[in-house]
DNA sequence: CCGTAAGTTACAATCGATTGCGAAACTGTT
DNA sequence: AACAGTTTCGCAATCGATTGTAACTTACGG
């Protein structure tokens, strides 16, 4: 099918390129009569203005980047939901790129963004071997960077997070306030901020009860949490009550709690942080702190927007978190 | 800072643009001194092409256009990471736009694809007021189009689909084989393709055994699935086995069935069809049949490649179900 | 009948990269 | 020294939309 273009439509009502063009934006400068018929031209023959030739000479071209290690699962998902909506709302693309926790891939993909001249950058570090200087340079090319979830250290960034040690300090009193001492808390990598953060929020109230114990397991996967229970049962040493840092590792305990058919909250409670799906698939419910993906990226835009419109403080914002009552506390 | 373009490398050099272009792609017109001082300075100022007049030339624009309501879940999510990793295998970006199953934002989504002249579109059906036509308009621009997962009816569109009927068959087979002969079937909404498709398949089946006794219910939501179960509880007609059509129904299923502590699969058997998250949450871990977003999505990029490299014929490809057992049958 | 103003429309440059073609500059041969 | 042959490079057009400026048309008053 031939492409239609300002020229295509020029010649075939026999009137300049400048004219169709600005006929079409309603120019004052064009007659009414002329404007008819070049408007009913372009629809009939579905003219869409060529996106490339118009962001050559804007420089704005209202795509924003998105770099993440991995867009399936239930948090990034959310998140990319929300951002997703966004941007249509405001007339912006959305490029993806994954780099699957891999510091060369997102080294490139870092490299494409500066490429297509994005107007700003949602990005999570993929991995402790990512490069900060890779984007650096995105900063030094005068884009806009918002960093969210996984955000590396320093002042000079803007970064968007859910609340770690306030969201594990909720969690926290609940299990402080319920009663119990015997406290198993397994989070993430030891080596990733986020453990270290929500380790830290926990410690903080815990601490405050001399007669609590704290027992605390790092792991990388399900099956670990799930061995990390085993254990304990297979010890008799069952704590009575069980952090679980994220989805999945409250997938490994729960997993192994009711393999052993223990029962919960009866002789073990368990409180997780969660993105709110999975503690609901549970039987009983699971008590949880919310720790949404969609409003993350809810605020993440906003202060997208803000960057874009030519705020060059850079700051950290949470997002609010809130207890969901289930039934395993 | 200062955009590097090869007008300026050029300038910097006192040469031409022609020249520094050529040099860059490594062209045999240009000296190697040249090509060494141009690739020199290049890197050195970081150098990136604006990819908006190479698009502007080149017609390819290495863009492929995703539109679905919803991204977030993990069907979708695992086919958009297929997606996304072939693309950056392949040197594509990835549009992506949502619907929420709305059919006027589903029109506006595909003119924008129309409008960005993507090089092939994913696309999946919003809902059953969905515009074939506007569909038809990206076909009738060249663009390579490929339905999956929702796909609309009629030879002339390219597709790739779960095998609703064989996958439902096979968890029919499970059941028949099990010897289970009170089974309940919980199905989506009923006007959905997909539904009538999965209970086409069971039906073929269970038909073939005379004892058995198939009854069939239409959820929307997982609370409404749960409100079947809870029903049949409460009238003392409990299944002695329960066809899930997906995720969201084998969770109000178990929900019901966990909370009135119904033996699994001691009283009730449970089968789903899934991805293959949610059925391995539980405990004991749901057998399921596979129907994977993930390998739909490399199925999907296959068939895309093949279209773009000019393929004109129309086909459905289906991926293969595999059964993945559990304890739950 | 001409000048002026208002109302229309066309020309040409621009954005940045690419490429056919032609023009220098240089080599070597007679 | 003149000419053919080879390297090496630059000019200019192209992609499509936009926009400042120039040019043209018409109407009307003087």
């Amino acid at each position: 099918m031939e492409i239609i273009t300002l020229r295509s439509i020029a010649e075939k009502l026999g009137i300049s390129v400048s004219t169709v063009s600005r006929a079409l934006k309603n120019h004052p400068d064009i007659s009414v009569l002329t404007k008819n018929r070049v408007n009913e031209l372009a629809t009939f023959l579905e003219y869409e203005p060529n996106i490339y030739a118009i962001n050559l000479r804007s420089k704005n071209h209202r795509v924003l980047g998105l770099v993440v290690s991995q867009v399936s699962g239930y948090f990034y998902g959310s998140f990319l939901s929300a951002i997703e909506e966004e941007c249509r709302k405001e007339d912006y693309r959305l490029m993806i790129l994954q780099s699957g926790s891999d510091a060369t891939v997102e080294s490139k993909n870092l490299s494409i963004c500066r490429q297509n001249r994005i107007s700003g950058l949602f990005a999570c570090l993929a991995s402790s071997k990512s490069s900060i200087r890779d984007f650096d340079r995105v900063i030094d090319a005068n884009i806009p960077l918002v960093f969210f979830d996984k955000v590396p250290d320093g002042l000079h960034y803007n970064k968007v997070c859910v609340p770690d040690e306030e969201a594990s300090a909720k969690a926290g009193n609940l299990i402080i306030e319920s009663g119990r001492k015997n406290i198993l808390a397994i989070f993430g990598e030891e080596y990733l901020s986020i453990s270290k953060n929500r380790s830290k929020g926990l410690d903080a109230v815990i601490s405050k009860d001399p007669q609590s114990v704290l027992k605390k397991a790092f792991c990388s996967t399900a099956e670990e949490a799930q061995r990390v229970i085993q254990k304990c049962i297979k010890e008799k040493k069952i704590p009575d009550a069980v952090y679980c840092m994220s989805d999945q590792i409250l997938q490994g305990v729960m997993k192994a709690l009711q393999n052993a058919a223990i029962a919960i909250p009866a002789t073990t409670a368990v409180i997780a942080l969660s993105d709110g799906y999975l503690p609901k698939v549970y039987t009983p419910e699971v008590t949880y702190i919310e720790t949404s993906g969609y409003k993350l990226g809810k605020l993440a835009f906003i202060r997208m927007m803000e960057c874009m419109a030519g705020d060059i403080n850079t700051n950290t914002l949470f997002v609010k978190s809130v207890l969901v009552k289930g039934k395993t506390i």
